[in-house]
DNA sequence: TCAACTCATAAGTATCTGCTTATCTATCGA
DNA sequence: TCGATAGATAAGCAGATACTTATGAGTTGA
């Protein structure tokens, strides 16, 4: 769940599509190969990095596993592309104000 | 400067510190390889990567070239997270409302 | 003008990635 | 109990990636 485990995760379109698909709803592994041109142990192989990287999470039911995405997995991009806020055009330098008052 | 490629040029973990090192202000190739165990064109193919995936810019200058970020090059992956929101904790989930009122 | 300097590009190589087929483990239902 | 199903794992391979050394192109200053 490092910085680089969850870019390089991200990084293939692929998995992209898995995870969006998932946001969409749970689903097994079989379920979400479906529309994607790729074989069973393919796709088992990017869930696995999708999960050693804390995006995804799963639950075996069976002799399915329900894979759910895990969006707290997702703090730690939000929480470095919020570093560089001051770069940001204004409309988005001003969620840092938004933000700290929020803590508060 | 496709997800894709974003995702990419920061997956890896010398091209994220040079992202981060040009965020703290502009500097040339031969400044920004000064502590990193790196040669010459390593660091040249490095921002070449950064360049084309929209994160960095160039302006050369003599014989140097200042390298600075180019921070809406983020933006396409802000908002890639942004459609994650309603997945996000409490706080960040509020931050779609706040953007969203900010843009009328 | 020419040696030194900055950076990019070319070419080669070891390692990593994403895929495949084959096989294994576990669970289900007839 | 046993064939079918869901998924993981192993092994192998083609292409991508990140690095190196060598060299090229442009700029500067003595």
């Amino acid at each position: 769940m490092s910085e680089t485990e969850i870019f390089r995760a991200l990084a293939d379109p692929t998995r992209r599509a898995v995870f969006e698909r998932l946001a969409a709803g749970e689903a097994n592994a079989t379920e979400l190969r479906s529309g994607l041109p790729i074989s069973q142990p393919a796709m088992s192989q990017h869930l696995a990095v999708l999960r050693e990287a804390g995006l995804v999470s799963e639950q075996r039911q069976g002799r399915h596993v329900q894979y759910r995405i895990s969006p707290e997995g997702l703090r730690p991009l939000q929480d470095w592309m919020l570093r560089y806020r001051a770069f940001w055009p204004q409309r988005l330098a001003a969620l840092q104000e938004f933000l700290k008052e929020m803590d508060q």
